[in-house]
DNA sequence: TATTGACAGTTCTAAAATAGAACTTTAGGA
DNA sequence: TCCTAAAGTTCTATTTTAGAACTGTCAATA
């Protein structure tokens, strides 16, 4: 299967997917998150390639999750920053970290904690319900096809309607 | 850079990523949470090549993400199912898919919507601070060096302590 | 008994993506 | 003039992936 089609599947995983679903992509998000902005700082920082980092960047200009800002004229050097777009990405960055604090630390423990700036707190993500306010499990949500669903595998067509009436 | 060092990096988003940051892992995942679990539907329902299926699978097996179970003796066929591990990559996938609805829906609208057992609505997941619990965005955010944080590159030090001082 | 089909892979070759290093361009400073 | 910085681009060798065919085990069917 081709990068390009999974944007035109009818699957938000699989369009998502289609924009970060790589290592890079996820690890230039977490610079970005941590404002590191120039071509350079990527590099040194994540040790990946001159070539699949300008890929990678000039891929996520593309979707619209980071802006190439001009930050000097002569010669022209530009800054990736995160677009709102961009910015909507937390959550999924948040929750890969924290799967990560929970599943994968060694015995040094975190390498990283964070702080929210309104409660003071050290903080772990939780992931609520937007209408009771309840956290959520895998167990305690049913799918439906929505508007946007179309003819899919039977296999899968199968699992998403044994889902819906469980 | 190899996938096996990014298990060793001094950071969770890293070491998440060398489990899932592929775009078959999260695919294969996706359907593992519509309760797909034998080695063809998810070939028929991915079309994903079978030679890279085995090998995600095994993979997934081998990081403890899902569990070989036997549901058949003669001939021995197994299904893969989640295992805890599995289950709680739930807010990573559901904050993918959120995107995705968000960003990347065509006129169509939503493939699939998601229902709430406790609250019977159809509902859309929130990040909430866990201390707080108010909704979480980037620029609330502080990081700070945690007890596992070992040397990184300047730009990335840099970068870090900025960040916890702001 | 021979044939077909389901299931869970494995093997093969060609095509695509990635790694690693060197090179290019524009400009400022010693 | 020569050196350095920044932001890429180009090159070849290696690795990964795609796509299709093949294997082995067993059950059901003709």
């Amino acid at each position: 299967m081709k990068w390009d089609a999974l944007e035109e599947e009818p699957c938000s995983l699989a369009r998502t997917v289609a924009v970060i679903g790589d290592r890079w992509s996820l690890l230039i998000l977490r610079e970005c998150f941590l404002r590191i902005r120039r071509f350079d700082e990527f590099q040194s920082s994540l040790g990946v390639t001159r070539h699949l980092l300008a890929d990678r960047l000039k891929k996520l200009v593309r979707f619209g999750v980071l802006r190439k800002i001009p930050y000097q004229d002569a010669p022209k050097r530009y800054e990736y920053i995160l677009t709102q777009k961009g910015l909507d990405l937390y959550p999924i960055i948040m929750s890969i970290v924290h799967w990560g604090n929970i599943h994968m630390v060694d015995s040094r423990g975190r390498p990283l904690l964070h702080e929210h700036k309104n409660c003071h707190k050290m903080f772990d993500p939780v992931m609520v319900c937007s209408e009771c306010g309840e956290p959520l499990t895998a167990k305690e949500v049913h799918v439906h096809p929505g508007p946007g669903a179309r003819k899919s595998s039977p296999a899968r067509a199968k699992a998403v309607e044994n889902e819906a009436k469980r």
